[in-house]
RNA sequence: GUGUUCGUAGCUCAGCUGGAUAGAGCAACGGCCUUCUAAGCCGUGGGUCGGGGGUUCGAAUCCCUUCGAGCACACCA
């Protein structure tokens, strides 16, 4: 389905056209003030100069041919030359009802099926998640589902970070707090146990103290470089001891992602790309590609236009072993292999892009991926505290992603309990849906890629544009709706919405009008902040509505019926709206 | 040092492929519950869009410069 600015763009790119003028110059945008006009054209200004003529002849010129348009109740030329338009109420409506009867709501099918590897976890094994974790999960989640919608075929995938020195680290660690575990036992012969020799817990305090002491031990750093080569070369003690890290921690991030409404369609890791390596670094030798520097294997990504220097991306250590470049790098080999993507989005940290500048640079150099493949990272911030520096908890540590979530259900839970009759059992549903809502829209609506302020108390108040706000939109249609189906009448006889002329009904249609445009815009510049932002205006103006309509009440039962049938298209909206952000709506709140 | 991102109301942020009077929320203040959920609605105050220059009929938006902040810059991930 068209969108609405498109359609509207149109009419006036035939109207200039008609007069000799550049059909660019129909471009219809939406009013920036919405006190004079919904919809307005500047073409006529962009053209004065072109055509040497005073724009608001142009504008008068161009009104002349659009003439009497239905689509249109008002169109006006002011000064200097902007042309002022204003929809017509039945036009509006038939929008929305076109907009109703699609069960994409208007939205086209721009992925025509193309697949897009979502890469958004980042999660380490051997360490819980913590609060950096959130919002490549939240805004990854929220993408993938956007990129669903538009018709892409999504696969995302959590890439564990199971590969690296970390592994080699807490190996090392282990082994100076337990020396006597058969693991480092070099002359044991029998078979390792089944159980691990450690917990959740036990591994989410090891490694910090393990990445420590590297830092300022460097024979401790050394025997965890070695021990990671180790891993990868598949030494079997350390190899069963990877594997037990691996299988105490991802049930536990699985858990996690669970509770955050985030799913991973894989759950590979860096580990996975191993298979891949060696083809791969030989492939690229045998190009001509990588070459020896100082030891290690490199290849140079230099290109002429660059503004700075970048540094060769390193594929082997001199000891041989793989780095993140190199895990990476295999990984979109087997991708490309196995799924053939259109894309591959890459969240993470920003202090990353040049790792990834590196990495996709490799890629096409290599021949890894075609020209076809659109290679694309997204960095986020760093999540500060109120008081601007990097986020901890007030002891100084870092705080656990569960933790997060608990202290923001705790906080609605309270609330409920205060404002709510309800049973305790009711209010802890509740808010659960509401706090991760509150939580993910907290995140969703700022841009991805700056940083940004972490602050418990905004997340837990539930005033303005928030989460809990538009959850409460929703709760307050579907009140409607079920008050109107217990007075016996049917929901499903509402389906056209008839010419509405009031003002607020007309706000409300503009609004969901949008749909189709913002979400296909979030989707292509990879922006949920856009998403929000729109279903933000979009509450308001159905609660403005809210509060100018009485909708039960209404005795003109065709009127009802039309505002019954606007009521079930936003709440359709709205609800198609946060499922793209990765919340749902409670029954009530 | 080089590169890069950024600087918008007291606070947190939109707006940035140039358009009319720069928008929200929070905080402050004032109204609105015998009427479909007041987690709501309506209103008031608050800004030389870091500074300076330029391009343009027109700049928060584009260019240059300057100040300030964050981040990155070959064997961590």
């Amino acid at each position: 389905m068209k969108k609405l600015i498109d359609v509207l763009s149109e009419e006036f790119k035939k109207a200039f056209v008609d007069c000799g003028y550049d059909e660019k110059l129909g471009k219809v945008t939406v009013s920036n003030r919405p006190d004079l006009c919904e919809y307005q054209c500047n073409g006529a200004m962009a053209g004065a100069k072109m055509y040497k003529k005073a724009p608001i002849m142009i504008a008068n010129e161009v009104l002349e041919k659009i003439g009497d348009n239905d689509k249109f109740s008002k169109v006006e030329a002011v000064m200097p030359g902007f042309i002022n338009i204003t929809l017509s109420p039945a036009f509006v409506s038939s929008y929305i009802n076109e907009m109703a009867a699609d069960d994409k709501l208007g939205a086209e099918n721009i992925g025509k099926g193309e697949t897009v590897v979502v890469d958004y976890g980042g999660a380490n094994v051997a360490k819980p998640l913590h609060v950096g974790h959130l919002r490549p999960a939240v805004i990854g989640e929220s993408v993938k589902r956007i990129y669903k919608y538009m018709g892409y075929n999504t696969i995302g995938d959590v890439h564990l970070g199971d590969w690296g020195l970390q592994m080699g680290l807490i190996i090392m660690e282990l082994k100076e707090r337990q020396p006597d575990l058969c693991y480092f036992d070099e002359s044991f012969e029998g078979s390792y146990p089944e159980e691990a020799p450690f917990t959740i817990d036990d591994l989410s305090e090891i490694y910090p103290a393990a990445s420590a002491k590297s830092k300022e031990d460097a024979d401790f750093k050394e025997a965890a470089q070695l021990a990671t080569v180790k891993i990868q070369q598949g030494y079997p003690p350390y190899l069963a001891l990877w594997k037990h890290i691996m299988n105490v921690s991802i049930p536990d991030l699985e858990k996690n992602y669970d509770n955050l409404n985030v799913h991973f369609e894989l759950w590979k890791g860096e580990s996975d790309a191993k298979p891949y390596i060696e083809d791969m670094v030989q492939n690229m030798i045998d190009k001509g590609i990588a070459h020896e520097s100082q030891g290690a294997l490199v290849v140079d990504i230099a290109e002429e236009t660059d503004k700075k220097e970048y540094p060769p991306c390193i594929i082997k250590k001199s000891d041989g072993a793989s780095l993140y470049a190199t895990t990476d790098l295999a990984t979109i080999v087997q991708r490309v292999q196995d799924y053939n993507p259109a894309k591959i989005v890459y969240f993470t940290d920003k202090r990353q892009e040049l790792h990834f500048i590196q990495v996709f640079r490799v890629a096409r150099k290599a021949g890894i991926v075609s020209d076809a493949t659109q290679l694309s990272q997204i960095g986020f911030g760093t999540m500060n505290g109120t008081d601007g520096k990097p986020f901890k908890t007030r002891d100084g540590g870092v705080m656990r992603l569960e933790m997060l979530v608990q202290n923001i259900e705790d906080a609605v839970y309270e609330k409920i309990m205060a404002n709510r009759e309800v049973s305790e059992e009711e209010a802890r549903t509740t808010s659960k849906i509401v706090g991760l809502a509150a939580l993910k829209y907290g995140d969703l609506s700022n841009q991805a890629p700056k940083d940004y302020i972490f602050d418990i108390d905004r997340f837990t108040s539930f005033e303005g544009n928030t989460g809990p706000y538009i959850l409460y939109t929703i709760v307050r249609i579907k009140s409607i709706l079920e008050k109107y189906k217990e007075s016996g009448k049917s929901l499903e006889a509402a389906d056209v919405i008839g010419t509405l002329e009031d003002a607020a009904s007309k706000e409300l249609m503009l609004s969901l009008a949008k749909f189709n445009e913002t979400v296909e815009e979030a989707c292509n510049e990879i922006a949920p902040h856009k998403l929000c932002q729109f279903i933000y205006d979009l509450s308001n103006a159905f609660n403005h509505f809210y509060h100018e309509t009485k909708i039960l009440s209404e005795e003109d039962e065709n009127k009802q019926l039309s505002y019954i049938s606007l009521l079930k298209v936003t709440k359709r909206v709205l609800e198609t709206c946060i499922d793209m952000l990765g919340f749902t709506a409670p029954e009530k709140m």
